[in-house]
DNA sequence: CGTATTTTTGAAGCGATTCAATGGACGTGG
DNA sequence: CCACGTCCATTGAATCGCTTCAAAAATACG
């Protein structure tokens, strides 16, 4: 519970009202691989993340998938469930080992209406969730691949980053399949890209996993500065 | 007030608390290219459309503008006000003369505490924003122009489509400027796609304006079916 | 140790951008 | 009402960034 009072959307709510959102929850594992919800589903549940690892894809008409985002432990997926019945637009995936509660969406509605500042923490969120994408709309309209996918990266390691000797790991199982999904570019054009990094030093890079050495550096390329 | 009582955000408040939302707001107006809210200013107020259309747009770092959607009437923008007093991320221009309800971020809030069906309908607007981002992110990284412009096309006839005798007219100011920001090229290129979609007479143009002739075709465009 | 998955690298080709220059539409003021 | 300036749109030609496809190398896993 008291790590439940600290995720955003419940903050500023006193323990009875916790304790009755609590009471509302059941809790939801997966394992690396395994689908919360799938793109499609009709949508009756909401969830948010305590721990682990869950992204979120979709699937284009054509077959080709497109990495909408990385979920951390105190975010949530699948609000589409309170709007009704809608289908999930994404597949939600845990990528490693994740817990996480759910409400079904008739439930999380009523604890809104019982407790407005959900209502509110929620609205915050999500206006947060739209200006990240509205940035990265800017960003895949106006830059150059090598930008996106420095921007890309430098997102993941803010918030997935781990402190390590060397310099800033992302702690996640990253294909150059993933990057290049996220950044609109193929696998092929990251590959080469990272490859140009680790030469300079910037990063270093194994199979699934990416360790910023200078993120300064990366910045610059990010912002298109010239190198340092 | 019986209009706004048929806006998604104040959908399912009963008289007195309408009263109270209206009481609690100031009208706005703003004639055409006069500006609501400039990207960088504290946010401090918060939006909803009467009439008019409404422009959002960004700037780069670089200077280059993109634009984010239009506001038709029954829309908000300027959300993140009730996040604090964070910049806008947006400037929100009115392409025709417009009028708009205003509330202070802060009375946005009470509002919400006393009235939780206005959280639970704004989470429901927001997240319908979300989605569809997501759907412009995923076109932004998977189709190649033609197929973006004619998606853009279709948006903005869904949401300021008007039926005229020769087809569907798209009810703003448009430039092909503003089509390119929307979908991340230039304007040469939409002029020439445009051009090419006029010669086969899937639509006509004229100096800011776009009317969709066969509409079904523009759809087959979009999703890149065999030309009917 | 063999197989599957991920990554690297090269070469060819194309879609889209860039830049420059022209053409057309609109509004304003004489 | 015509002439002007401004803004918007068109068009052509050259260039380039990125994709595409093929093939091989590296790494993980049972």
């Amino acid at each position: 519970m008291a790590a439940v009072s600290r995720m955003g959307i419940f903050l500023g709510l006193d323990a009875s009202a916790l304790a009755e959102v609590l009471a509302a929850a059941t809790l939801a594992t997966a394992q690396a691989g395994e689908a919360y919800v799938c793109q499609g589903d009709p949508a009756h549940r909401f969830y948010l993340l305590v721990s682990g690892r869950v992204r979120l894809s979709q699937v284009t008409p054509e077959g080709q998938q497109v990495v909408m985002r990385f979920i951390a432990p105190g975010e949530e997926f699948g609000i589409v469930a309170i709007l009704g019945r809608l289908p999930y637009p994404v597949t939600a995936e845990a990528v490693e080992p994740a817990v996480a509660l759910a409400w079904s969406g008739e439930a999380f509605n009523r604890l809104i209406l019982r407790h407005p500042q959900i209502g509110l923490n929620g609205m915050a969120m999500l206006a947060e969730r739209v200006r990240e994408f509205q940035d990265r709309l800017r960003e895949a309209g106006t830059q150059r691949v090598e930008r996106r996918v420095a921007n890309g990266l430098l997102r993941l390691a803010r918030q997935a980053g781990r402190s390590v000797a060397e310099g800033v790991l992302i702690d996640l199982p990253l294909s150059r399949q993933d990057l290049a999904e996220m950044t609109g570019t193929t696998l092929f054009t990251v590959s080469r890209t990272l490859a140009g990094w680790e030469e300079r030093g910037i990063i270093s890079s194994a199979r699934k996993r990416v360790t910023l050495l200078q993120p300064h550096a990366l910045v610059a390329v990010a912002e298109d500065l010239p190198e340092g």
